[in-house]
DNA sequence: GTCACGCAACCCCTCAGACAAGTAGACAGG
DNA sequence: CCTGTCTACTTGTCTGAGGGGTTGCGTGAC
């Protein structure tokens, strides 16, 4: 029975419910569900609620209805994705694990990088000093430029895990710098160093450089 | 207006119009969406439909609907999610993320390792030496050993990113050893030594112990 | 005995209407 | 300027009805 108290959506709560049920095992992967005005009165609700909950269900991929035949289960679990953990993870957890990604991709960029990649290295790096006034703009062209460090790299993979990464940041880090404004003169020059590592397809002082930027960044967090 | 040849179900059809101008650009981010009774008028279905079609799409994160306030934009586009990117990848792409992730992982794992993860890490590695006959339960037992380092360095981020790229590496691992069954004599006490770096809190040499290894690793895909 | 056909029960799909519950902006009063 | 109330609008939920698809059982022909 579900709980009348109504905190959130009554259709949200079935669907937890209904979740809860087949994680459970009550109907095993591909197994028919009961019929909606059974399972509705089982459930103790209208079979519209009943059936946004299914509706909601299906949109993650965990039943499948077909007209005439009945409600199926596809899967037994919503996959969680990665990006809910992110969403739900420290702050300095995620940047953690952008350290692990970005100097690999620093490493990985000195050995690879073409002239486009230099050129974007430098023209983003570029629009990152012009918007130093606005923060905003100097945490969007700042990861502008890191995207760019990452595009050198050559690895969708690790591309991918940066774009991940960037939204659950962003926010954080503008608030950072929003109550305590830093000057960062010795950023510029750390940037600058990065790119002139991977030019000269220095590996290791890249990814060392990258490391040590990061690194301050991470502890910008840890310190408050 | 919805085409009325019937397919598919009509709220399932609402759900991908309503997706598609989500895509265009007709509610940007965080817009309210028109009321469910005009929206439906203007959809030419009936107002259930159009609530089941919010539903799926709230299951994929793209709307987000609050009583007394409206349906809201919350997702531009449904999450292709990293899982896609991975099947897709190239082996040695996603061996070279996992190296940023592992890498990292060994670096944190020896300052935060609690006893009770170095027991995990000598009873995986005990079962890995135990499997060294069949290829399969070999690849897999190692794949714990693995996975108890990153449990190690209690980064939840870092051993998602891990759990995402072991399904696409495993197979791949199998087939090359079973192509190409290597003694692996020293990878032993590549493990072993790795264990008491982390026991002895050397994170610069977990760091690089770990980096050896799993550089040796994708030395056998590229090399073919 | 076996197979094909038809039918009936069951199921999901869609609509319409009504009322409840919540939100947010307008507005008057302090 | 702030605050509390009120009202129009929005989503939430239930009910009843009819349409159309699917499944499985029974029947009859071979």
């Amino acid at each position: 029975m579900i709980s009348p108290i109504s905190q959130q959506p009554l259709a949200a709560r079935v669907a937890e419910e209904l979740l809860a049920r087949i994680r459970q095992g009550e109907w095993p992967l591909g197994h028919k569900l009961p019929g909606e005005t059974t399972l509705a009165a089982q459930l103790g609700v209208g079979r519209s609620s009943l059936r946004e909950a299914i509706r909601e269900l299906a949109g993650k991929g965990v039943l499948t209805s077909r007209q005439g035949a009945g409600v199926f289960v596809t899967a037994l679990d919503v996959e969680q994705g990665l990006e809910d953990v992110v969403r739900a993870a420290e702050v300095t957890a995620v940047i953690e694990a952008r350290i692990a990604v970005e100097t690999e991709a620093a490493h990985l960029a000195a050995s690879r990088r073409t002239s486009a990649d230099i050129r974007l290295l430098r023209k983003t790096l570029a629009a990152r000093e012009a918007a130093r006034g606005v923060i905003e703009d100097y945490v969007d062209t700042d990861t502008e430029f890191h995207r760019a460090v990452l595009a050198a790299a050559h690895n969708e993979v690790l591309s991918e895990l940066f774009d991940t990464f960037v939204p659950r940041i962003r926010q954080a880090m503008i608030a950072m710098l929003r109550a305590q404004p830093r000057p960062a003169a010795t950023d510029a020059d750390g940037h600058g160093g990065l790119i002139e590592a991977i030019v000269n397809r220095d590996a290791e002082l890249a990814r060392t450089l990258s490391r040590a930027h990061l690194t301050e960044l991470l502890t910008n967090f840890t310190a408050r």
